[in-house]
DNA sequence: ATCACCTGTTTTGTATACGATTTAGGAGAT
DNA sequence: ATCTCCTAAATCGTATACAAAACAGGTGAT
């Protein structure tokens, strides 16, 4: 499955069965065909993966803990919707981490890991070119994960991956223009920028490229409607 | 219960059973009351706390995805005891974020955060002068939890409660000298820096004061056994 | 028509049962 | 004495049962 490559849960290699969940609606939410807000009941999902709730919840809880399921008690796990300032707070953080990873990744950097880069390169070319936009949005991600992985950091890799999965949920509420999502030539210019060994440039766009994406969403924050209700009813 | 304060996870405010167990074991561990390795067996915690195996588990998996339990399939769980890669990395990534943090939080100082601060050296002194090391250790860990609350970024607060914990455990396992564990005089000066509004001297105290519990520590690897064996047996 | 209330159904929360795996300890062989 | 094998006990993995809560739909009063 190379739908499951890079994740940067050790748990997600095993194959047990609470990580083929977890990774089945990981991969279903990162390629945006659950939405924020859908509803994920427990035996639904059971009936699906042909397992109990036991192993439904344990799935449900990790996915919580990693911030893209809300499991609200009593009334069960949704996708979860990302505010504006999470959205903001997620951008900011992956600026501050990936800035240090991409520097770490060109200390590392071999030819073996630059060509596992221009292979994902290739792939995400490959999906863009063939009109897959669900597998274009996940590799689109899955990009950031894989200059983590030459990085070795394992704990930026973890943070980092969470960070990648709350932002395909942003970037489903909150663009503007449908379609482009976090061009792929960006992603080339940084590979090329690591390769060269040229930390400043690669900084520079790697943190670049992420405050455009950031720039290409409103994340006009919807003003609260608590007094307004009172306005509404006097009018 | 004061020991339960600053626990970043919202679930832990709900006094719901699993938060609970999570929370008792969490302090216990931050305190240095449960050992690295030590053995949490499902229904020995289960009758500490009088719940079933069920809240049990979802505890210890919370706590596994926080780093700071080891699950083993089919062997149980344990305090996890992190390697002297992992403590590296986790002081790297903690300089990072908090330097980030402090900038912030002095961006959103007010009087009230401030003497919540205050009060909050105030504990930290007070345990360190009547001996009690248990809550010292645990209090220590907490000041940079408490700045990281004034910051108001909740991902950072995460983020960083995680790697507190971890860094709890590392002390434990890789101090050199007993004893003095992050002194709470530079506390009190990033406090200060703070409060003057002085950015580039709290980053430069929070970055050294990171720094020097680092250089604190043997954090040495231990020379893997691989190969050794056929060493040994070839003598 | 609207609202409040009641009731049956659905869904989640938790305990428990049972099979599978690991662990501990001892008997027997070398 | 040491090692191997075997058996019993302890422990984990998973499914399921039942209780509690939330939900949906309908009845009746206003």
């Amino acid at each position: 499955m190379p739908a499951e490559t890079y994740t940067a849960d050790p748990a997600s290699l095993t194959q047990d069965r609470v990580a083929r969940i977890r990774n089945g609606l990981m991969t279903a939410i990162l390629e945006h065909r659950l939405l924020p807000g859908t509803r994920l009941r427990e035996d639904e999902v059971g009936q699906i993966y042909d397992a109990s709730r036991t192993l439904v919840r344990a799935a449900l809880q990790q996915l919580a803990h990693e911030g893209i399921v809300d499991i609200e008690k009593n009334r069960g796990a949704f996708v979860s919707s990302p505010t504006p300032r999470e959205a903001r707070e997620t951008f900011e953080a992956r600026r501050l981490i990936e800035a240090a990873i991409v520097e770490r990744a060109i200390a590392a950097r071999t030819d073996v890991w630059l060509s596992r880069l221009d292979e994902h390169l290739q792939q995400e070319h490959d999906a863009e070119a063939r009109g897959d936009h669900r597998a274009a949005i996940r590799l689109s991600g899955e990009f950031h994960l894989a200059v983590a992985d030459m990085a070795g950091q394992s704990i930026y890799g973890n943070i980092l991956s969470e960070l990648v999965a709350r932002t395909s949920l942003i970037i489903l509420l909150y663009r503007r223009h449908r379609g482009h999502h976090c061009g792929p030539d960006h992603h080339r210019m940084i590979t090329d920028a690591i390769r060269a060994g040229n930390v400043d440039a690669a900084r520079t766009l790697m943190v670049d490229h992420l405050a455009e994406i950031e720039a290409e969403l409103d994340l006009t924050e919807a003003e609260e409607p608590a007094v307004s209700l009172a306005q509404i009813l006097t009018s």
